[in-house]
DNA sequence: GTGAAAGCGCTAACAT
DNA sequence: ATGTTAGCGCTTTCAC
């Protein structure tokens, strides 16, 4: 079991007695080459376990077929999901993934965006982090030259192309689901303003409100973050100030458990008369006891639409690519729904 | 807004009236070099808009910092969940990940080895596909000198460290668990056997109804594989063999609930007078109607045990390191528990 | 059809 | 303290 250290082509040539160039464009299957030779090379390449170095060759092609993703969080449904899309559409045309995740940490995605662009990366995908309120380091991507866009989760200021939801749309439609059924007591628990599913979704919420004759209160809008926690002690926040809703529109799927769990723990007794609503939604939302209604984020499609934009921004650099706005839509949990493994649409 | 295409270490030295050994050492903080260069250089690079090109220094070196991770799901919680403990190991050495992910195919899992072995990644994280069912790709890798640690998932025939849990234990745990309150009708939904945790969970439920004076009956192990869809079509072969249990035994979390989608769409009757286990457990579990009892499987901590376990192997190719197998031990939802997120353990 | 030369951007070893 | 040389493994001209 010889640790065979590298083969290269050089190794190759010497041992047909030809040059590392000849191999080269054999096992590329170059015309310049003919046939005998070309069958020669690969069978000495095989025998040999020769393995071109990609580093190498991206080195000298100027070309990584890498692209950089990053997202603040992993092991959240709407994430993984969207990682899911882009995967699918990147192995598809055979473009490998670095991963980083930034936690919805600024310092961390600046510290990310350098060290993608300095590996070469083809291209960039990112979801800004909650912090993330100066858009240089985003900008200094595009200005570098290398294409950069944005999915979910954007700033202003970043000249980038944009995958994202009709947030405001859905909060609109959310917030109106509840006032048809009669709610009309919603708190929002919202997230930061200056990323934009924070402000959209906040704005849908309110255009909902007024367009039904209510005016939005800013008590009954607790901000916070896009994680569980902030949902939690924004519902901590609320049972303290003694507000008490028939509904509840979070801003993420998150968010809304973490209110859920402060409601648990603070105020069960409010709980079996409370509806909640939630932007983003969850495949196990159907074995809830109290399942949410939401406004459902196509998260794979995402991923997949922005890996394609990507694509082609790769593709030609000076294409002008218009930003992608999908549609929503709510869910609400049917019990007879087909678990979405056996259903092929979406 | 010039694209600044690229400077390299001679664009600064030229500037610099210096050469780019002397650039290149200042930039590391080579002690070689005076003060007052280091200086100049290190503004002139901050000018000039520098970024070290990783790729040509990977090659130099002989070192990406680079590791590939094979998962076989990627929007599993248990999967986004370890790959964010190999993450956070991950980043704090400074090694960036690149995510392949093989959708249960060995034919992918193959050509994912092949690319990330040409990428000249420094390490391997693999949790093979329950279709794998030969070592050689995997032992291929440790034949090239490259280290690998496998996770959760492994086959036999890998010379190669792995972190698993105790599977045999946790599947004796829950299946016992079952027996002491009197559920003695237990199914269980099994994974392929060519893979460790189909074999060892199938063995520790077994072991567990032979040491309480049952036999196990093979009508009632329903084999098939690790997500969803298995767990549905094998709930429907169960109902439609007319077998009818008081426990059910899932291999996977996964496949726990494709049993309920089954047990929901065919034979509602049961559902309530059947207790689901599972192997694996799931945050939102606590706010289901009917919450799972299951084997807590430590799953970001397999990622950042295993993610540990490989940095020793980079760092000391021959020291000799031993498998590592985390226990596990058994969940039942409390009403009242403290949510993930406020909790500091584990 | 094959090969020689040059270079991608960097660093380590060895001068000076 | 700074520079010279050489090379990592590959591909792209451009000769022959």
């Amino acid at each position: 079991m010889a640790k065979s250290n590298h083969v290269t082509l050089e190794d190759i040539a010497k041992k047909l007695g030809i040059t590392k160039v000849t191999v080269s464009k054999s096992l590329r299957d170059h015309p310049d080459i003919s046939t005998s030779t070309k069958e020669k090379v690969k069978e000495k390449a095989d025998e040999l376990g020769y393995r071109r170095n990609r580093l190498a060759q991206s080195l000298t092609l100027n070309k990584t077929n890498t692209i950089g993703v990053i997202v603040p969080k992993i092991s959240h449904t709407f994430f993984s999901d969207t990682l899911e899309g882009i995967n699918r559409v990147a192995y598809d045309n055979d473009y490998e993934i670095v991963l980083c995740v930034s936690e919805e940490k600024e310092e961390r995605e600046k510290s990310h965006v350098d060290t993608l662009l300095s590996m070469q990366v083809d291209g960039l995908l990112i979801s800004v982090s909650e912090e993330t309120s100066s858009p240089e380091h985003l900008q200094e991507i595009t200005n570098q030259g290398v294409p950069l866009v944005l999915f979910d989760r954007r700033i202003d200021g970043v000249d980038a192309a944009c995958v994202t939801v009709d947030d405001q749309g859905g909060a609109y439609k959310a917030t109106e689901h509840a006032l048809d059924r009669g709610l009309t007591e919603i708190v929002h628990i919202s997230g930061y303003s200056n990323v934009n599913i924070g402000k959209n979704r906040q704005a849908g919420y309110e255009n909902a409100l007024r367009d039904h004759g209510l005016t939005p209160d800013d008590e009954w809008i607790i901000e916070g973050g896009f994680g569980e926690a902030d949902g939690y002690w924004g519902g901590v926040e609320m049972i303290e100030r003694g507000i008490n809703p028939d509904a509840i529109f979070a801003v993420t799927f998150p968010v809304a458990l973490g209110v859920e769990d402060a409601i648990r723990r603070k105020k069960p007794s409010i709980r079996d008369s409370l509806q909640i609503y939630s932007f983003g939604q969850h495949e196990l939302n159907r074995f809830f006891s109290n399942p949410h209604t939401s406004v459902h984020q196509p998260a794979k499609k995402i991923g997949s639409e922005a890996m394609s934009l990507l694509l082609k921004r790769m593709d030609d650099p000076d294409a002008d690519i218009l930003d992608v706005e999908l549609p929503t839509h709510i869910v609400e949990v049917q019990e007879d729904a087909l678990p979405p493994y056996l259903d092929d649409g979406s």
